[in-house]
DNA sequence: CTATATTTTTAGACTAGGCTAAAAATAATA
DNA sequence: TATTATTTTTAGCCTAGTCTAAAAATATAG
């Protein structure tokens, strides 16, 4: 139906689409895909063409429903195969995005439908973001970053929104993983960095971590 | 490492080197890639340069050690997919080798560690085809066509030689599948037909379907 | 409201992987 | 052996997707 390209393309957009309400530039597209922005442009114009986006030159791009329902596709399939990988495979949550990145194109929605199945029907991947239903469409939960929770509080780790090796190898460190209580001892107001409780271990960090933790208060 | 055009030449040159001993014509592999010919000399020439097979014009190729190997590493993830998908995912043994041909492609030494092990180690692919060990190496069972039996005498199904949906589907309907008892009640000498006995039903099969089944005589 | 900086698009080129049509080599036949 | 048929290669063209360099549009600043 759409070359990997293509899919690609959609799926960036439509990720800098929630980031940044409205519109999306040439430059943005072109920076989250490490592409040239001359690239973009020619792809946009392609997209245009196929209905997938509107495009009016120099002013940034908007998916239609069309689009949108590709890129979530995109997502769905990428989503569900982390949880293979981690969930069957027994692969870490640093490992696997990089394989479901060639996985999310593989063409059968038998495959979707049966592998969605296979796994209980998963509502988020493991790095806990939501995965879309067969028709595209996304629940928001209410949940906030850690660096929004104040000194005494509780939270329960729900996500992380940088979902790099580096960073959940991190976290690892620290034992915080999906479902932990993290409870907030302390809050420097300069920085922002804070000093929380993890089980029973007490440490610093610094407001970069806060940042890229999603958390839901308890 | 290698691209997706690149490694369905090795893989079918590897086919035909095993169909027909020896090397490989350009029109062979054309006809079986169903492409053209002049397309097979371009990515033949690009494969020698790439010390994958050797290849003197107008004489055909042959793959090195190196070409069979990645051949080889390709058809042992093509068969663990299709035992996946066919143990796992509850898929038919007619629906799996398109999909299979698109996942065969997907690069990680890791992920078929872990699939492999998931799936138990697995010998045989669901039509009965051996899957290659992680050094390439193919064990080779002793196994015939059932045209080449003796009426009066039994085998059981080990493997389909064709494996187009429409094969798999007619042998459904007959009830033959892979470790079925096959005895052989009468057989045609000027068209090779066959009267078989599979559980309780006696039929005819043509000469066609005997060639392209498999069995172990017992 | 100009002048400069930034963003975006265009123009032209490249690679991978195809194709067709024609030429060259090899094989088959008279 | 000479001629014809088949196979294989070459030459030239095409599309998808990328790039660089230059031009054009938009945004920012004095
Ligand atoms: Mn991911
Ligand atoms: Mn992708
Ligand atoms: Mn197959
Ligand atoms: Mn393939």
């Amino acid at each position: 139906m759409f070359t990997l390209a293509e899919e690609n393309y959609l799926k960036a957009i439509f990720h800098l689409e929630h980031e940044f309400q409205g519109e999306v530039s040439t430059n943005a597209i072109a920076e989250s895909m490490e592409t040239k922005p001359s690239s973009v442009t020619d792809m946009i114009q392609k997209l245009a063409e196929k209905k997938l986006l509107t495009y009016k030159r120099y002013k940034g791009v908007q998916l239609t429903a069309e689009g949108k329902k590709v890129a979530a596709n995109v997502i769905r399939k990428h989503r569900l195969w982390e949880v293979f990988l981690v969930e069957k495979l027994k692969f870490h949550w640093d490992q696997v995005h990089e394989i479901a990145e060639q996985l999310e194109h593989i063409q059968s929605e038998e495959l979707i439908t049966r592998l969605d199945k296979f796994l209980g029907s998963p509502d988020f991947d493991p790095h806990g973001d939501p995965i879309p239903d067969k028709h595209g469409v996304l629940k928001r939960t209410e949940k906030k970053l850690l660096s929004e929770i104040d000194k005494n509080q509780k939270g329960v780790c729900v996500g992380v929104k940088e979902s790099s090796p580096e960073f959940l190898q991190y976290l690892d460190k620290k034992k915080i993983s999906i479902g932990t209580k993290i409870r907030v001892l302390g809050k420097e107001f300069f920085d922002g960095s804070m000093i929380i409780q993890v089980f029973d271990d007490q440490f610093f960090i610094s407001k970069t971590v806060a940042e890229n933790i999603y958390v839901q208060t308890i």
